[in-house]
DNA sequence: AACTCGGGGTT
DNA sequence: AACCCAGAGTT
C-alpha cells in the first residue's frame, strides 16, 4: 500500500511548536476516517448493524479475535435470532453454543441481560450509553460500541486497539493497563470525536489497531494513515509504546482425570456455577496425582479395570493444568453424582470444554 | 487496585 | 514460551 497520498492529505506538523495530544488526535480524525472507508473489512455484524447483532458481536469480541468469532456469530444468530429467544434459551444450550469461545460468564450475562430487556425494555436494547452500561456484561467499552455503532450516539469506545493506537499517536509512555489511563483516554476522545457517524469513527480507531497498528510485532507504519502524525513512529518508539505492566505469573495445578465407563456409557458431571469453567460439564477429576488404589477408594468400588492414560497439559490465561488420566471400566455403580452419556450426546448436547480434549478424544 | 475468567493465533 | 486479543465483574 502507498502512503504518499495520506501524507499529502495530512496536516503536517507545525514547525517549531509542538502539538498537544488533543490537537494531534483531532488532526488524526479525517485521515483516519478516509482510510477506514477505503480499507475496512467486511464483517458479518458490520454489514447489518442492528442493535441485537452489534450487542452479540461486541460481547463475543471481548478479548477474542475477529477470526475466532465469525463462525460462532453466524451459528448464534441462527439459533437465537433475537432478544426473546436469547432470554428463553436453556443455560445448557447456550453454553453449548458458546463452547470453545471462553470467558463463559459472557454467555450467562447475555441471557441475564436478555431477560431484563424483555421485562423492562419491551425486548429492545436501550440506546443510551448509561442504560446500556447498566446491563450485565456491558462495561464502558461495550456500552460505547453499541451506542455509537448501533444508535449513532457520539460516545467513545476504548478497547485495547484504541489504547494502543492513541498512545502511539500521542507518544504516551503511560501504562495502558491502568484504569485511570483508559478513563483519561475516554475523556480525551469525547472532546474531539465527530458528532456525525461516531460509529465509523470508533471503528476506524479499532480497525487501525487491528490491521495496521498491530499488537504483536512491528506495526505496519508504511500503510498507516497517521504515519506523519504519529509521535511513536517519529521517535522510533513503536517497540516501546504501548507501555504495559508485566502480568502475574500463572500457577500450576495437578489434576487426575477419569474416563469412567459402564455399560457403554461415559460419566460426566456439571461443574460448580462459580469459578473456572463455571456451569460447564467435565470429565470426573480429582485434585492432585491420585493412585489407582485411591481411585477405587474414592469411587467406593471393589473391582474396576484401571488403565493409565497419557499425561496432558492445558494452559488457561491464569492457571495451568497438568493432568494425568485413567480409564476406569466399572461393573458396579460408583459413588458420586454423574451423568451417564454416550459419545454422541457429548458432541451434540453437553458443553465439555477443550481443556479435557486430550481425554475426551480417548472416549470409546 | 488487584484478581479472576479461555482459548487460540503470532512472534 | 511469551504475548495479546473489539473487557467485565468481583473482591
Amino acid at each position: 500500500m502507498n502512503h504518499s497520498l495520506y501524507d499529502k492529505l495530512q496536516v503536517l506538523e507545525p514547525a517549531g511548536q509542538a502539538m498537544d495530544r488533543e490537537e494531534r488526535l483531532s488532526a488524526a480524525g479525517r485521515p483516519l476516517l478516509s482510510w477506514y472507508h477505503q480499507h475496512r473489512r467486511i464483517l458479518p455484524w458490520r454489514e447489518n448493524p442492528e442493535p441485537y447483532r452489534v450487542w452479540i458481536s461486541e460481547i463475543m469480541l471481548q478479548q477474542t479475535r475477529v477470526e475466532a468469532v465469525k463462525p460462532y456469530f453466524d451459528r448464534f444468530m441462527e439459533a437465537l435470532p433475537g432478544v426473546e429467544a436469547l432470554g428463553e434459551v436453556s443455560e445448557d444450550r447456550l453454553l453449548k453454543l458458546w463452547e470453545g469461545l471462553g470467558y463463559y460468564s459472557r454467555a450467562r450475562n447475555l441471557k441475564k441481560a436478555a431477560e431484563l430487556l424483555v421485562e423492562k425494555y419491551g425486548g429492545k436494547l436501550p440506546s443510551s450509553y448509561e442504560e446500556l452500561k447498566a446491563l450485565p456484561g456491558i462495561g464502558s467499552y461495550t456500552a460505547g460500541a453499541i451506542a455509537s455503532i448501533a444508535f449513532q450516539i457520539p460516545v467513545p469506545a476504548v478497547d485495547g486497539n484504541v489504547l494502543r493506537v492513541i498512545s502511539r499517536l500521542t507518544g504516551s509512555m503511560e501504562d495502558i493497563t491502568k484504569q485511570s489511563v483508559k478513563r483519561d483516554m475516554e475523556e480525551l476522545i469525547k472532546g474531539v470525536m465527530p458528532k456525525e457517524d461516531p460509529g465509523s469513527y470508533n471503528q476506524a480507531l479499532i480497525e487501525a489497531g487491528a490491521i495496521v497498528c498491530v499488537p504483536n510485532g512491528a506495526p505496519l507504519c508504511g500503510s498507516c494513515p497517521l504515519f506523519s502524525l504519529c509521535v511513536a513512529r517519529q521517535k522510533d518508539l513503536t517497540g516501546v509504546i504501548p507501555v504495559k505492566a508485566p502480568k502475574k505469573e500463572r500457577r500450576t495445578e495437578h489434576r487426575t482425570i477419569l474416563i469412567l465407563t459402564k455399560d457403554g456409557h461415559v460419566a460426566i458431571r456439571k461443574r460448580d456455577d462459580t469459578g473456572l469453567l463455571a456451569s460447564l460439564y467435565e470429565l470426573p477429576g480429582l485434585e492432585g496425582r491420585i493412585s489407582q488404589e485411591q481411585i477405587k477408594e474414592t469411587l467406593g468400588v471393589k473391582e474396576a479395570k484401571i488403565t493409565p492414560l497419557p499425561e496432558a497439559k492445558h494452559i488457561f490465561s491464569h492457571v495451568e493444568w497438568h493432568m494425568t488420566g485413567y480409564r476406569v471400566e466399572l461393573t458396579e455403580v460408583p459413588k458420586g453424582d454423574y451423568l451417564w452419556v454416550t459419545p454422541e450426546e457429548i458432541k451434540k448436547t453437553y458443553s465439555l470444554p477443550g481443556a479435557f480434549k486430550a481425554y475426551t478424544k480417548l472416549i470409546r
